[in-house]
DNA sequence: GACCAGGCACATC
DNA sequence: GATGTGCATGGT
């Protein structure tokens, strides 16, 4: 146990020194950041950027304020961000249950206790796993582990996850074996993408990536 | 033109 | 419960 969790630390320091601090959530605010973690579902952070600049041009990136457009014109204004139509949805979902619940308050939602917080997350439609985990961490500094596709691509090129694993699974991986830290689960998730990015695509250049021989 | 990107819900078997 | 499919834009 203990040298595993040195391993993963291990890890850490190697993505963290290839690439430094990421700096994670890209946002100005916490509601930001719920907005950014729909919006990039299946997407290249790029075009939610689009998205999210259009939202902010006109003036509505608010909750009650995007509650109130008409939906032609909320698709209109993420389009970038591609699957509009779905992430208008989901948007609008969200939203509502976000309104009803915290007054549209991330400080009022972040009072709430973590396994109520997710349990409530994951009953909006169009919120999984990854996308409520995301908001948990990044938007409410709750201590959850966010897994991700490449995550998932990582651990398995290097044999430290199984083919049925889930994503409970694997968040519980990581979450038996670092300490329940804000700063560690933000950085390191997004050094894993910033390595995915890199070395872990489908054409891999496992020679060059920084967590070769990870092993635990 | 193919492939990829910081998922999720739903239909079908 | 597992497997397959639709959703869509913009960069490489």
């Amino acid at each position: 146990m203990s040298s595993t969790k040195n391993t993963l630390m291990v890890a850490f320091r190697q993505m963290l020194k290839r690439f430094g601090p990421r700096g994670w959530w890209p946002g100005e605010t916490p509601f930001e950041v719920m907005v950014g973690a729909i919006l990039t579902q299946n997407t290249n952070w790029g075009n939610v950027e689009r998205a999210i600049a259009n939202l902010k041009r006109e003036g509505v990136l608010d909750p009650k304020a995007i509650l109130s457009l008409h939906t032609s014109t909320l698709q209109r204004l993420i389009r970038p961000a591609g699957y509009f139509r779905v992430k208008a949805k989901r948007l609008r979902h969200f939203l509502e249950y976000f309104v009803e619940n915290y007054g549209g308050c991330d400080r009022r939602m972040a009072k709430c206790d973590l396994p109520r917080l997710r349990e409530e997350l994951l009953s909006v439609n169009g919120i999984g796993p990854e996308t409520a985990d995301s908001i948990l961490l990044y938007a409410l500094k709750k201590p959850v582990f966010v897994i991700d596709a490449y995550t998932k691509r990582i651990l398995s090129r290097h044999g430290l996850s199984a083919e049925d694993d889930t994503y409970d699974d694997l968040q519980e991986l990581f979450m038996d074996r670092l300490p329940p830290d804000v700063p560690i689960y933000n950085e390191y998730h997004a050094l894993i993408v910033e390595t995915g990015k890199d070395y872990c695509r489908t054409k891999p250049r496992c020679d060059e990536c920084p967590l070769n021989g990870w092993n635990w």
